[in-house]
DNA sequence: GTATCCCTTAACCAGATGGTTAACCGTGCA
DNA sequence: TGCACGGTTAACCATCTGGTTAAGGGATAC
């Protein structure tokens, strides 16, 4: 951890960037291989620039490293952000693990349970 | 999982959700307990109107249960969301993991490379 | 019963976002 | 040399976002 400050703002902007379902999908494209800029543009029913702004977001949030090579551009992915935001959310495992496990230790004490009313206090 | 387009759009809205450092704040102080909504905006230099939207946005997303106690609206985090982000972001998780292993291994094999050039290619 | 407290809603505003079309720019190929 | 290709930039537009102030509305306290 770097700075406080700065890993917020880096959050603000990858939690933005995995907003959006187009750039969900290229992470998910990028993560199966390095692609271009118009193989990453295919399945979506956008225009260019329209891609290319959401490589530029991408790009902004560290998620994206692109390269000139020839006329066709690159892209790779950095998968370093996601893990920042798997970390930040990492802290709050516990809440919803102790959630899931209550639930499972309650089915597992009342396993006939089937008309009670359930009510979580 | 019930559908994949809903899924999707529940992604967007808890990635959002989470890209404001207001609400991730919110968050962590909720993960703490419940909280009544001044006690919620305490910490933040914004208008009470202004958390109300943020509280909005976190309760479209899942993330929040509003009950009102009285005067007062007792305010609930439901984790639930996070471990759906969570999930997504574990998809991708040998990617990073990988790349910290395979620098860790490096390392490992290279134990006094002090002057070197660090080149990532 | 009325004043106060907690919070929401309404209305508005500036700036960001997500899309478009048109124009441009560098590279490769004929 | 010039044209086609891959991609970006510019300009524009509609909508969303994040904030404000002003007003309202229900529960409580006096």
């Amino acid at each position: 951890m770097v700075n406080r400050a700065k890993a917020s703002v880096d959050l603000d902007a990858i939690f933005a960037a995995l907003a959006h379902p187009i750039r969900r999908a290229i992470v998910e494209q990028l993560a199966g291989g390095d692609a271009t800029v118009s193989k990453l543009a295919e399945p979506h029913d956008v225009s260019l620039p329209a891609i290319s702004k959401h490589l530029r977001v991408l790009e902004a949030a560290g998620l994206l490293q692109v390269e000139p090579e020839g006329r066709v551009h690159r892209c790779q992915l950095d998968a370093a952000p996601l893990s920042t935001a798997f970390g930040w959310l990492t802290q709050y495992r516990v809440l919803w693990e102790d959630r899931l496990d209550r639930l499972a230790k309650h089915v597992e004490r009342n396993p006939m349970t089937k008309g009670k009313k359930e009510k979580s206090s």
